[in-house]
DNA sequence: CTGAAAGCGCTTACAG
DNA sequence: CTGAAAGCGCTTACAG
């Protein structure tokens, strides 16, 4: 019923406790241990079930071989997605996981970090929140590896996967006015994250690209954390106060699917009355009658990227936080949510 | 740099490490340390930031205070959500959670729970997967406290909190015949887990219970695992070879979606040609038009439930496998791909 | 080639 | 009221 210990195994093999600990590390060769001792000792492990007690390694060496991952919501697709590939990227390299959601919201993301540094992670991923600088920092100043994934954390250098936000933002936008939409509306949430701010000026920036037609651009933003209802009863309302708009353009997955549910309440249908586009693909825009066109985040690069250099930097491969990252680009999924504007009066194509 | 131990505290203090001890697990009263002494100490331990030792901790009491979550996807809505409310339980009561998907694969299942169990986690969430019985009862054995969720394993005692899946099938086709459909397409995938099974069952109870008309049932099975492009191509035939279907019974959410897909590549239209409903609910059946009625689970009172009976098993409020669970009703959420049949005089086929 | 032993940082029974 | 000390199960420098 006990556990067996290094200690038993020793004692019934008659050699001691440092032989078995060096079979067990793989270091029999290095240290010299015959292959008729390395095997007998092989097989009793094998026979006794013993597995080396983690609780006594981590004590000793002062590595858990436990990873810690921070995201504002596992229960969101994106993060969920991103979850799973990191798990078994980790899992292949001997790593357990713990997980988290911070709803993004700063003091509940301290407090996981710190409950987490309390449990001697060998590392982080962190989807940051707007605070959360300062603790990120005694992360650094501690020496404890960590990638920050999704967004950046202004002036502070760090190892990053992020999405080329603005790029994505401008190319989704630039698809808009190239299908002669004029009178766009952009719904976002309030934020300082870069994120949220590069999103915002990629797509200013394609509007003031827009070419020889003067492309008018109607904003709404929306309190971070808002309820589902009164999102959609502000999008609502932003629609009723603008009846010159002719296609929108939600920055967030969460946005475009209470937008849609919005549409649908007002009954204005897409595409023919209004266009639609959306940052981040999930199986809704891709299976609704219209489907929506989208900026679609490659999640599988994003989660492996961001594990791998974690676990170069934990093996000093790599340096802790020396501001180098990967920066993916998202992809435009063009879809039936955007067709090509139907000019009433001037030219068709 | 180096991190502060008790043994700093009580050197700083001139006190002894016990008091120090002590205090940090909140037993100063009951060993009766002075309230002077237990304030010098909680400053101190607050100034120089000091958090006990996990590991040190870990080896001396053998708890670690982690719980290990298996679940089938945790990138599916169902069990990232689970996932959600599982972890934020456990942080409240002062744990942290491992997590890790299975995908219904039995030997990750096994080197999943093996792994975690070398971490010593103190307790268990586990969405079984078939074959993974032995590795369960070996928990027992060892008395190492789990709840099984979502499925149970065929003659197995144990804690559970499962949908009551027979009852939610058997209302789900219910509603189907008594909106006035009678050739009833029942789609769902190979498998001997109880989830699947009680489905199957419900909705033929529900068939034979039918009434004075003749409801008939077609059945496609499809293997587990099957990519995405074969599960579509598989339905896709099954409604080209049964062309006298009235409705669409999808035993699973992802089957649902890829149904909708496959419906929607043979131009067959929702509800004019073909009723559909499905097992769980998801934005996509939420917001697709037509909305698809569905059988939801309760997400919230599942992950609730079962996080508290891991916990009251652990702290020994409650006899681990003493065969007492939860069985979660689900909900009927009528929506608009289900409607009253048409019904036209008699044949039109 | 192999072993005895220190020590990682805690908890707790025991002694005073 | 408080302290000295054993011991949880490992790893590893040192000795032979």
């Amino acid at each position: 019923m006990k556990k067996v210990s290094m200690k038993d195994i020793a004692k019934e093999l008659n050699t001691s406790i440092t032989t078995v600990s060096f079979v067990i590390n793989g270091k029999s060769e290095a240290m010299g241990i015959s292959p008729a001792t390395e095997k007998k000792v092989r097989d009793l492990i094998k026979k006794r079930e013993f597995n080396p007690n983690s609780a006594a390694r981590m004590l000793r060496t002062g590595k858990s071989k436990t990873l810690g991952l921070i995201v504002e919501d596992i229960g969101n697709f994106f993060f969920g997605n991103i979850a799973k590939i990191i798990e078994i990227e980790a899992n292949k390299n001997g790593y357990n996981v713990f997980f988290s959601s911070t709803e993004n919201n700063d003091e509940t993301a301290k407090k996981l970090i710190n409950k987490m540094r309390n449990s001697s992670v060998d590392g982080y991923i962190i989807t940051a929140t707007q605070g959360l600088k300062e603790e990120v920092i005694k992360l650094g100043r501690e020496n404890i590896p960590f990638v920050l994934i999704d967004r950046l954390i202004p002036d502070l250098e760090a190892n990053y996967v992020i999405l080329d936000n603005y790029q994505g933002s401008y190319n989704l936008a630039k698809h808009l006015i190239e299908r002669g939409y004029k009178n766009i509306g952009f719904i976002s949430i309030y934020s300082e994250m870069s994120m949220m701010t590069e999103r915002e000026k990629g797509f200013i920036s394609a509007i003031n690209d827009g070419g020889t037609d003067t492309i008018q651009m109607h904003s709404l933003k929306i309190e971070f954390g808002s309820s589902e209802v009164k999102t959609i009863s502000m999008i609502s309302e932003f629609l009723k106060t603008n009846t010159a708009l002719d296609a929108l353009f939600f920055a967030t997955n969460y946005l475009g699917v209470m937008g849609i549910e919005a549409l649908q309440k007002c009954k204005i249908r897409i595409p023919q009355d209004i266009a639609v586009v959306s940052f981040d693909d999930n199986d809704l825009f891709r299976l609704l009658t219209p489907s929506i066109t989208v900026a679609s985040q490659p999640i599988k690069e994003m989660a492996t990227k961001s594990i791998e250099m974690l676990l170069r930097i934990i093996k000093k491969e790599q340096k802790l936080n020396d501001n180098r990252g990967h920066i993916i680009k998202p992809e435009i999924i063009v879809r039936e949510s955007s067709p090509q504007k139907k000019v009433l009066i001037n030219s068709k194509h």
